[in-house]
RNA sequence: GGGGAGAUACCAAAGUGGCCAACUGGGGCAGACUGUAAAUCUGCUGGCUUACGCCUUCGUAGGUUCGAAUCCUGCUCUCCCCA
């Protein structure tokens, strides 16, 4: 079993797991952390004892052109256990936190005919979320339209379409960050879309899930974690990271390589800045998303899922 | 040995008598997050304080001045040019 420094279980759904009594004595074990804090090797050996397949929850590990910079399992430990939701779908395809929570309820449905205890790992914050508590029915992203969007950000800028927002819908001007233009198309888009605004979509309930969840948090110091981050993007580079980023330069575009470790590297091809300069970008970057995945489950700590304030912020 | 330039906060770099606890960038820290989430966005970054505010900072030791990061002098160090 691997050494882990650090890691906190947090029981997560306990309040729920007592109304729950005989109705399922089904478990979910979500292994979550930063990026680089070791989940992987994790989930394989508890997979293992449990005899477990294991569920990705990893919004970049899906996509099976990307083999080498989203570090997914090695060889070894796809075949030693099963995997699902890794290299599963294509960069070709948009892929969502919705379809994820879609995909993934029916898989856990029919896996848990077989399995007691389901064993999860990733990375990706909302993606967990959609599977432990849902995400509203939003109407999915609607591309053309969002292009559209875009492109008027980009002519008329960001003031235009706060403005636009605050009178079409005053509720989502006034409650989302209109300082993000990606908040503000999407509420612009979902107007757009469905004539109904954004914010009626929301109820602030979480969804009732009939199986038990506990979340595994895997934390190391600082110092350490930022040390294997490093080590492991260097790594990175010897297995061919450039040559992988250089066959998949025609789809920079596409939000599945909107991606640490490729998108730097896409810089570098086109001659904005030297190798080294990609490569500490890279690592910088990867740091920082270390840092917003902390952020995210920090508030997770102590949280009672089921309170709606967790979600439902001023 | 001679001449010149410079030493500013974690780093780089502006400031050249009061509007300076000090522009800006980087790095770092913290936060937000409802179908783009490895995305996108926000705040902070000398100390103490909830805040008003107070205290200590611009190599170092003095000096001039009501007032100095800014002017003068000594010292230390760095860089460049000539020997």
């Amino acid at each position: 079993m691997t050494q882990i420094p650090f890691f906190r279980l947090m029981n997560y759904q306990k309040e729920r797991r007592d109304n729950l009594n005989l109705m399922s004595k089904k478990k979910l074990i979500i292994i979550i952390g930063p990026t680089a804090a070791g989940k992987t090797e994790y989930a394989v050996d508890l997979a293992i004892k449990l005899g477990s397949p294991v569920i990705s929850c990893d919004s970049r590990q899906i996509y099976r052109e990307l083999r080498i910079g989203t570090a997914p399992p090695t060889p070894e430990q796809l075949s030693a256990v099963k995997h699902y939701f890794i290299f599963s779908h294509s960069i070709h395809d948009l892929y969502t936190a919705g379809k994820y929570e879609v995909e993934t309820l029916a898989l856990l449905e029919d896996l848990f005919k077989t399995h007691d205890s389901l064993v999860m790992a990733g990375g990706s914050g909302l993606y967990v979320d959609a599977v432990c508590r849902g995400i509203d029915n939003f109407p999915p992203a609607d591309i053309p339209l969002r292009e559209t969007l875009m492109q008027r950000l980009k002519n008329d800028g960001l003031e235009s379409l706060r403005m636009e927002l605050r009178l079409l819908d005053r509720e989502s001007y006034e409650t989302i960050d209109i300082s993000n233009p990606q908040r503000v198309v999407r509420a612009l888009e979902v107007f757009f879309a469905t004539g109904k605004t954004f914010s009626s979509f929301k109820n602030f309930k979480s969804k009732t899930r009939d199986f038990e969840i506990e979340k595994l948090f895997i934390e190391k110091p600082r110092e350490e974690l930022y040390a294997r981050i490093n080590r492991r993007v260097d790594l990175m580079m010897e297995q061919g990271l450039l040559e992988e980023v250089r066959t998949l330069y025609p789809y920079r575009e596409r939000p599945a390589l909107k991606t640490v470790g490729y998108r730097e590297l896409f810089e570098y091809l086109d001659g904005k800045c030297s190798i080294e300069e990609a490569i500490d970008l890279i690592k910088r970057n990867t740091r920082r998303y270390a840092k917003r995945q902390m952020t995210w489950w920090r508030r997770d700590i102590g949280t009672v899922i089921d309170n709606p304030s967790v979600r439902n912020r001023p």
